[in-house]
DNA sequence: GTAATGTTAGTAAACACTCACTTACTTGAA
DNA sequence: TTCAAGTAAGTGAGTGTTTACTAACATTAC
């Protein structure tokens, strides 16, 4: 949308000629997948045609097609580039944080991430749950890899803390998966379902609430520092 | 689908003759729901055709036309249908356990029966998510009347312990939401995502390790009977 | 000049939806 | 009981439009 604009806006400058600048191979194609995505993530697969866009982008439809093969090549390829560009930089402020064996920040900035990243890019989540109903190839893809990827530090972390004996002895995985139910949930709320009484609290606060829960839940010492009542 | 087969033996019974048997308005527009909701489920609604759906039933497209005046109509009609079939006994075996105070019971029993129900139609899940998605109007109906619905009875129970001094004193409402969060992604991992380390488990299996983590959160007591670590 | 980037004007197939018509069932007077 | 008239259920062959995709031609940058 923004690089749209930026095409409009030098379009209009120049007033009279309609001079359209031509863009070089790399940049269209990063172009279009980003027009592309946003279009995608709000109306589905089925519900967008290429004519719209290609009109959204600014260019014919036989630009598209001259970048991918087809459609669904170009769905593949939007899902990969996405997946590419969020899901790596979830864990980075973490890791210290673990070391430290300080629970509560280690998991309410995960969760405090995870909630931030999806807000601001809305697309993901929506291509996600998309991906998923249709069953393209790449959503299983998406859930085998990428989702276990970035749960299997919370599991590991959880194992060390039950052989700590500071959390109390149930299933890894299970508490894991638990934590990241109740963060996916509220952006789902939030993002998906446009929940009202989501949409006031902020990212940050959102975390301290989830983190409060769930380590209540899963601690032996029940007087966290961190809890809020 | 039922429906369809029914008609096919009776035709395949009167082996030469393809003397198709009429069928009242009445069931014809049920069997146009079911075979479309589930039809509509799997592919969406873009993703789903008129010709399709009219194949799976067993009648020319016109049929159709002559019972919903248009896809989008037919689609609403799906939706109502659905959320009527589906959300009203939820609540039912729990009521008498509310009063008796046993919170074991009461949220293992809510929780089996909302995944038990989800797991015998997958099509609301689906259908309620390709809604959301879609932006459909019903959509936003579903989550602000029947979600909240279901919802009530929780929040108040739990406000009511909280008084009694049974759990301690958070938010109802936030808990709630996390208990129906646990219940839901449940469901989604399992019926949508068809994560594989969830198909083993049944549902009350799957009831009891949500309402075991979700008590030990938010209860004072911590010696709960049921618990099973 | 030429290679890359663009457009215009198409294609055949698929789409939601309609129309004129036929077939099966119900009714009730002879 | 019979059977013609009336009615509801169903159909085949379309409608114009939209779809993904293409081929042939035009423009720009170096």
């Amino acid at each position: 949308m923004e690089i749209l604009e930026k095409t409009d806006s030098l379009n209009s400058l120049s007033s009279e000629k309609p001079s359209k600048k031509r863009v070089c191979r790399e940049d269209r194609r990063e172009q279009i997948l980003t027009v592309s995505a946003q279009l995608f993530s709000q109306k589905g697969f089925n519900g967008t045609t290429t004519k719209e866009l290609a009109e959204q982008i600014g260019v014919s439809e036989a630009i598209l097609f001259r970048h991918f093969p087809n459609k669904q090549e170009l769905y593949s390829a939007i899902l990969d580039y996405k997946t590419n560009e969020l899901m790596q930089p979830l864990w980075l402020n973490c890791e210290e944080l673990m070391l430290e064996r300080d629970d509560y920040k280690v998991f309410v900035t995960l969760a405090a991430q995870i909630l931030e990243t999806l807000k601001q890019d809305p697309c993901l989540l929506r291509l996600l749950f998309y991906s998923a109903l249709e069953g393209h190839q790449l959503a299983s893809n998406f859930l085998e890899t990428t989702v276990r990827q970035v749960r299997e530090p919370a599991v590991n972390y959880i194992k060390q803390r039950i052989e700590e004996q500071a959390f109390r002895p149930l299933d890894p995985i299970l508490a894991a998966r638990s934590f990241f139910s109740l963060v996916m949930q509220r952006a789902l709320g939030k993002e998906l379902f446009q929940d009202s009484d989501l949409q006031k609290t902020s990212s940050w606060e959102a975390a301290q609430e989830i983190t409060d829960i769930f380590l209540f839940g899963i601690s032996k010492n029940k007087d966290l520092s961190h809890s809020k009542e």
